[in-house]
DNA sequence: CATTCACGAGACACGCTGTCAAGTGAAAGT
DNA sequence: ACTTTCACTTGACAGCGTGTCTCGTGAATG
């Protein structure tokens, strides 16, 4: 168990040294989501050099991919997976679309700030964002497939339009415009996502 | 006429230059959308000295909020105000949803960038389009409210839901996860979302 | 013919990014 | 116990961006 013995205390600081600057953007994107964030301000938040945030992440992207990721899994995506991953597609949809919510909600100006990095600056980010995105447009296909061979749509609306209204009251925009724009609970905002999702595209 | 005369010709090329410095930067998000651009930048695609860009602007929020009210003008937006007041309700539901996506769709790279600038550096924008988001919060209240007074909302469901579920459909992101993330037409976009709206909120 | 004024040229201080070279000190291997 | 490894630090560098200011300059204006 050569291995274990690596893990013992170098590896084990160095992770926590990664920790600890993560941590430092969440921290700081919590408190003013809305300004620029420089790495010599997370670095020094961290109690780290500047060059050891290139170091571990490689660049400004880097470390923001990394927090995407960590973020997108603290706030609970494994349950998200879960959630959808039910025998009844009203189920998944219901599920899914709340469970996405709750992510959202969770760390909700960590993602604000990294939604919109995504859009504005490409380079800024590992595309992390990006990833999950083309994984929830695959979701949104198999739901609606879902729910059109269990008889659930609506007569008259197609596979393809159901899963355009899926793929928009699943996104962290639909939730932002509600929970943010209209200061709306995560219970709330789910709620109104779900029902008139249902009534927009199932009989 | 003295104020004729003083329009003459050093006023209006005053109005020129300004105009120019706005094209290079609508030209220049056109063309990379999802790129930094500098205020350098924009001065030298306009032929005008960097100082000049913050003579006439102040600063480059300033610039930016002016290129967001000039971008709304431009792609119609006082068309929107037009298409919306009309007497019946559904009318004005179906009106405002379109021409909006079409404002939209007319410059989209440009209001892309705006409405991620203005959640990510507050500081870097004018605060224009907030200005034009709160007109629409209001736009959403009074439409609901008439909707229901023409009896045109789904039993059980409430002004303030209807209200929040037309904030979503007249947005610019709900717009582009359609337009951009699903690839569709201004055209297609704008009957997917008053199709799914009015199948969610009105009888 | 003098004045006004839009605009240019260029320098300044300051902040941020990304990279690199040369350490330092504690954990790990022998 | 001695050396090696390695996570991390210090500090400097070039390059680019912002915002401000001063001093032109030439054409429209009176």
């Amino acid at each position: 168990m050569a291995r274990a013995y690596e893990l013992k205390a170098r590896a084990e600081s160095a992770a926590e040294t990664r920790r600890r600057i993560i941590d430092a953007v969440i921290d700081r994107l919590r408190k003013a989501p809305a300004e620029r964030i420089s790495v010599d301000a997370v670095a020094r938040k961290a109690g780290v050099a500047r060059s050891t945030v290139y170091l571990i992440f490689g660049s400004r992207a880097g470390l923001f991919d990394a927090v995407a990721l960590e973020v997108y899994d603290r706030a609970g995506y494994p349950r998200l997976l879960e959630a959808v991953r039910v025998p009844d597609p009203r189920d998944t949809l219901r599920g899914g679309i709340t469970a996405g919510v709750h992510i959202f909600a969770a760390y909700r100006d960590v993602f604000r700030a990294l939604y919109s990095m995504e859009e504005l600056e490409k380079e800024a980010t590992g595309g992390a964002i990006s990833r999950v995105e083309e994984n929830r447009a695959e979701g949104m296909a198999w739901l609606a497939r879902r729910l059109s061979r269990h008889k659930q749509l609506r007569p008259g609306v197609k596979i393809a339009e159901a899963a355009h209204v899926l793929w928009i009251a699943a996104s962290f925009e639909a939730f932002d415009l509600l929970y943010t724009g209209r200061g709306l609970s995560a219970d709330e905002t789910a709620r109104i996502l779900v029902e008139n999702t249902e009534r927009a595209i199932c009989r």
